[in-house]
RNA sequence: GCGACCGUAGUCUAGUCUGGUCUAGGACGGGAGCCUGCCACGCUUCUGACCCGGGUUCAAAUCCCGGCGGUCGCACCA
């Protein structure tokens, strides 16, 4: 077989130094890479496009949190749950299933809490057969994704290396709220590691064990959820399969704008449209064509527990065919939700309403000289228990059963004023919703390695766009010889005085030195030859098209 | 996790079937030097590998077992 694009750009980041795998020297360990100098300058300038695009532009938020939760943080979220499988082992050919999806498929429903020797039994004693080989002897095992390590000394204390990093952002919600002085909507990212302990990672850098987030958490009041700034994306088309196409399997996208999408119910919140084409034009910028990106929607079944609705960003490789490199998910008020009832903080926010509403109430009053005369020395217990309740309260209950029922004591109608009043109400508690882009920072690298390879006469070019090449300039002498090595040695300097990322090399032919700076995405090489020691000219080489033009050294760097 | 195939310098590879001549050969790359007036020229020289562990044998890169890793398929990917 032909060796693919993919295999390329693999082998080209551990010759050159962007990426390979980890512990080598003992033998590699399955999903864990280095990066190396140009692989965290790419990646750097990745991250650093990415928060131009959606934190600064917006006015959103970053923030950093541990790496390391408790136990209690994880059950809240749900992964304690959920990221625990009951795996099913067949004792004969030592397959494993879910249990649950066995179960499931004959009709017995278990679940998640159901205990291992529980399921174990009723595997056994229903006959569950093995698909592969048709036999029913089954070993009922848990398997964790999540890394389980202890907090302190005491192993009871279970804590968890994270899933995700976007619980860090909603368990310290109410004080990132609070900090920001009660904005609403608020974009707060997250950028950092996340571990899950998959099974079998595989395929170089799309599957690993420890990878890189960019999450976005996009709180927002679901009473008032419409997008500001869609017009910005509505130049932007993503190809859309939702779900009803995935479901048939029909592999044909709509092409619509973010607009679009929502008007015709593919996409069920605007913000989440709207990131999701901030996103695609994201890959744009990082010279991913949209005709290489695709939003395909995860069905029901396949859909995380916090998600209403997600959609995975796929970018087309050749060798794994559509990768997914972000997934954008409606969380609704699932995780605030959850961290409200088992944590001690509430998560909800307080709106102002621009239009104060006026409501029409009923309130009940006693009349106390009333009680007195009747009740005499009970009176004060009565206006005790009386107190219990607010006016709105009595006055809802008498307009209902026409009495109040006390302490022995029942009070009618009669005992009471009632007074209609018009309230002012100007806020309302809501729980803040999410959406969420969430980006596999590894996975992009990939696609973004790919889509920028091509081979020209025999030789690598990568065409990485300035903004994210790791280097920006390199810089040759001609010949190695007649202080043409010094001046070039003097114009390499002044750039890195510049705090510019710039390279050196006068070793070999000068071909030679373009070759190697093109495989490593350098997109200015300049040239110092003898007419710079004349004029103080140098030749300005582009990477893309070899094209060179002469310019003073003083206006080297606004080419 | 299961199954199949595979594992020799940074990369590609010769050698493995049929154990010894392998103190492991080549090419590319990389370093140093020479040469070089613009796209991997040439010359000199250096660099560097049998995945790890155990076994069989007088002798293991080569045969056997286990582990680790890789690729693919199944399962998993919340």
């Amino acid at each position: 077989m032909k060796e693919s694009l993919t295999d390329k750009v693999t082998s080209l980041a551990k010759r050159r130094g962007f990426y390979w795998q980890a512990y080598e020297a003992y033998g590699g360990v399955g999903g864990f890479y280095v990066l190396g100098d140009l692989g965290t300058k790419l990646k750097d300038n990745i991250v650093r496009l990415w928060k131009k695009m959606f934190l600064d532009k917006y006015g959103f938020i970053e923030i950093e949190s541990p790496t390391i939760g408790p136990y209690v943080v994880f059950e809240a979220s749900g992964h304690v749950g959920s990221f625990k499988d009951a795996m099913s082992e067949c004792l004969k050919c030592h397959n494993k299933y879910r249990a649950d999806h066995l179960l499931a498929e004959q009709g017995i429903q278990v679940s998640e809490s159901t205990r291992l020797d529980v399921l174990e039994h009723l595997m056994n004693e229903n006959k569950i057969l093995c698909p592969e080989c048709r036999q029913s002897s089954w070993r009922v095992t848990a398997f964790l994704t999540m890394f389980q390590t202890n907090i302190g000394p005491y192993s009871e204390n279970i804590g968890f290396l994270r899933p995700e990093t976007a619980q860090g952002m909603f368990v310290e919600f109410k004080q990132i709220y609070e900090s920001n002085r009660g904005k609403m909507p608020l974009g707060v990212a997250q950028i950092g590691k996340a571990y899950r302990n998959e099974i079998s990672p595989r395929q170089g850098l799309i599957r690993l064990r420890e990878f890189s987030q960019i999450e976005l958490e996009f709180f927002f009041n679901p009473n008032n959820n419409s997008c500001e700034y869609l017009h910005q994306v509505d130049d932007i088309k993503m190809n859309i399969l939702d779900e009803k196409k995935v479901a048939r399997g029909d592999e044909i996208p709509y092409r619509l704008s973010a607009k679009e999408a929502i008007d015709k119910g593919y996409i069920i919140q605007p913000w989440l449209a709207f990131f999701m084409a901030l996103s695609q034009k994201f890959l744009n910028e990082l010279g991913v064509k949209s005709e290489f990106q695709r939003f395909k929607a995860k069905l029901e079944g396949e859909r995380a527990h916090y998600s209403a609705q997600t959609y995975d960003q796929e970018v087309l490789t050749e060798k794994y065919g559509w990768i997914e490199v972000a997934g954008h998910a409606y969380r609704q008020d699932y995780d605030l939700k959850s961290h409200t009832l088992k944590g001690s903080i509430d998560m909800y926010v307080v709106e102002e309403l621009k239009e104060p509403m006026r409501e029409k109430k009923t309130l009940a009053y006693v009349n106390s000289k009333r009680v007195k005369d009747e009740f005499n020395g009970k009176a004060s217990e009565i206006f005790v228990e009386i107190s219990k309740y607010d006016p709105k309260t009595l006055a809802q209950k008498l307009n209902e059963v026409g009495k109040i029922e006390l302490e022995g004591v029942v009070l009618g109608r009669e005992y009471f004023t009632l007074k209609e009043v018009e309230e002012t109400i100007s806020t309302r508690k809501f729980i803040p919703h999410v959406v969420e882009p969430s980006f596999g920072i590894e996975r992009i690298i990939c696609a973004t390695l790919e889509h920028a390879y091509s081979e020209r006469e025999n030789r690598v070019i990568l065409s990485l766009k300035e903004d994210i090449a790791p280097y920006k300039f390199a810089v040759f002498p001609l010949v190695k010889k007649d202080g043409l090595d010094e001046k070039a040695k003097e114009v390499f300097n002044m750039i890195k005085a510049e705090g510019i990322s710039v390279l050196y090399d006068d070793d070999g032919s000068i071909g030679r030195r373009y070759a190697r700076v093109d495989e490593i995405g350098v997109p200015n090489a300049i040239t110092i030859d003898y007419q710079t020691l004349e004029d103080d000219t140098v030749t300005v080489r582009k990477r893309d098209t070899w094209d060179q033009n002469r310019v003073k050294i003083s206006e080297v760097l606004k080419t």
